[in-house]
DNA sequence: TTGCCTTGATTAAGCGCTTAATCAACATCC
DNA sequence: GGATGTTGATTAAGCGCTTAATCAAGGCAA
């Protein structure tokens, strides 16, 4: 591994103007700048990066901590960040708590403040004291916007307003029989949509009953116990929404188990629009939301916290929330059988 | 941030002192041992990886080289290596590529030697010369068996077996009739899938038309296009095989959306076993890949090469193979209509 | 010619940690 | 009672890079 002063000798000057050329800073002639830029790729010289890192004081890492890359939300979110970091320069590291809160905590305690300069958080369940007291800034990702802040600087989105969106879809699509499955997410992650969901159907004037809500964990499988159930003990519902598309898409493999088609005898609708959701049989319905803003803003709230980025660009701010989240209509929502389809 | 000096202080040692209590090397007397413990945690001490990463010449950080953590094959496999890099104290630094090229190389060149110090590779479509010449260690993740080995440290799984048992599997039902997708990954990455399955097809006598064979991206929208053509051109078709999962469901799609039963109309299989495959509906039947083992070879086999451990381990071997794939039979395949079974 | 500014490079200290070499003090052995 | 070991700690060099401070050498004005 060849090092500065071996690029320094090699060209005939100090370690010092290697860097500086490295680095664009300083005075150097164009003459002995060729002459190092030379020497660097005829010695195929890289720096090193912890070495770079430890005089700097910072490196040039962030990391982003989920509870699972294998839940297909996190990808999404995931590649959108990286994307971001690598923008600017930032490698990114990646932590699967396993939805854990000691394996995030040991994260947290390694890696801030040496490894990575600041991290990117996705789970709900850590405890906000742990966050707060952490060495290097934390960006809490995907906060759900109504809620107050957490006192740790956050990315919002409004997913009330999606939960509403959500019923309203429904609502004016005709339905008035609707059942609902909750992800149990942790620290009552998923409860503004569930709110924003009823007070929109408070709002029309339907009933609801609080037996039609099911919760369940966040995935296929948690949906499709939660719409099974909900479908067994009611087979009055024409509708069913999901807090999220996992358990939406799960929902609807239990509808199908059950023999009932999509949409004719059942709507059902999520909220995210990941990649799935446009890809399942029929195509869901569904809220997006905008995963990609996030990630960008996430990004560039942690620079600006970690010093790299001037603070101008967002303001004092320690909640940003992103551009509101929009209604996508699919093949798995239409008017039920015996309905007339109400125009809004 | 408090530093390792400071800890001495407090605790009326050396810095070297303070060292080896933390790392457990050199002679410690029990006493000082306490002293120094609750020094650090009266400060709240952290040790500066990037400082210890210098001094040691190596870092606690391995790298996984993905072309899009999108893909949802990549997260299975990537939990499961981060879980296995944990094991071991290495933390995992996480690099999309996005099937560009030059953006891996980009990678390669930052991370290898300094960052990272080994990289575990996915992507198919990456020069081997420049893996070859990468200053770290390099192991290339389920590379396909039968191929000759590419020179570089590999981890293998018999895909041209997976081919063959996919092909077996339907020919037991009774198919004979069978179109088949196959994914164009770089590098003619499902060449050996292709072959497993027409060499068992060729061996069982049943004819074969290689206008049977669509050629489409590997990705669900891929395998949707592939399976439209293929059914509409060939509607004497009673199965279709894909070398891949996510196309595998896209075919499924398809054919639902021709209003074909799936399996009564059409049996459907892929290869891998993704999540996905048990979560569509029908449940995709598939030949099921060790990717956890896989991921835990890799890990280990880099760890040998990066000299974190003894090379006995593994022995000399620069191509490990996995277990062998085997056979996952679920709802998504079944006899043709008006054939028997075949037992086997 | 003297003094001052600019340019282009060097010097040297330091980032926080590791580790081989060294040392002091004490116990052991014949 | 000196030679020999052991134990438990210290010293000091060094990892590869950054950067403020310093310096040599011209150029230019008065």
């Amino acid at each position: 591994m060849t090092t500065l002063s071996e690029v320094a000798n090699h060209a005939g000057v100090t370690p010092a103007t290697v860097s500086n050329v490295l680095r664009n800073r300083g005075r150097v002639s164009n003459e002995t700048r060729q002459r190092v830029l030379d020497a660097i790729d005829a010695l195929g010289y890289r720096p090193n990066l912890n070495a770079r890192a430890l005089a700097e004081g910072r490196g040039p890492t962030l990391a982003l901590m989920v509870s699972s890359i294998a839940n297909p939300f996190y990808p999404e979110f995931a590649l959108a960040a990286e994307r971001a970091a690598r923008a600017h320069g930032s490698f990114m590291l990646l932590c699967n708590t396993n939805d854990d809160t000691a394996t995030a905590h040991a994260y947290l305690n390694q890696l801030a403040g040496s490894l990575s300069q600041g991290v990117l958080v996705m789970n709900g369940n850590l405890d906000f004291d742990v966050l707060r007291q952490s060495r290097c800034p934390v960006v809490l990702c995907m906060w759900e916007k109504p809620h107050e802040s957490p006192g740790i600087p956050c990315i919002a989105v409004d997913f009330y307003l999606a939960g509403q969106l959500a019923a309203q879809h429904l609502l004016a699509l005709g339905h008035q029989a609707i059942g609902i499955v909750v992800g149990n997410g942790k620290g009552g992650i998923h409860t503004s949509r569930l709110r924003g969901f009823t007070d929109a159907m408070a709002a029309a004037g339907v009933e609801f009953a609080p037996e039609l809500i099911e919760t369940v964990p966040d995935t296929v499988q948690g949906g499709y116990d939660g719409g099974q159930t909900l479908l067994q003990r009611h087979p009055q519902l024409t509708a069913i929404f999901a807090t999220n598309d996992l358990p939406a898409i799960g929902v609807m493999h239990a509808a199908t188990d059950l023999g009932l088609r999509i949409p004719a005898d059942l709507s059902v609708m999520g909220i995210t629009d990941i990649q799935m959701a446009q890809e399942s049989r029929p195509a869901l319905s569904t809220v997006a939301v905008p995963t990609q803003e996030a990630a960008e803003l996430a990004v560039s709230l942690l620079r600006t916290l970690v010093g790299q980025e001037p603070r101008a660009a967002h303001g004092p701010h320690q909640m940003l929330v992103t551009s509101e989240p929009v209604l996508v209509p699919r093949a798995s929502t239409a008017a039920p059988r015996a309905a007339s389809t109400r125009s809004d």
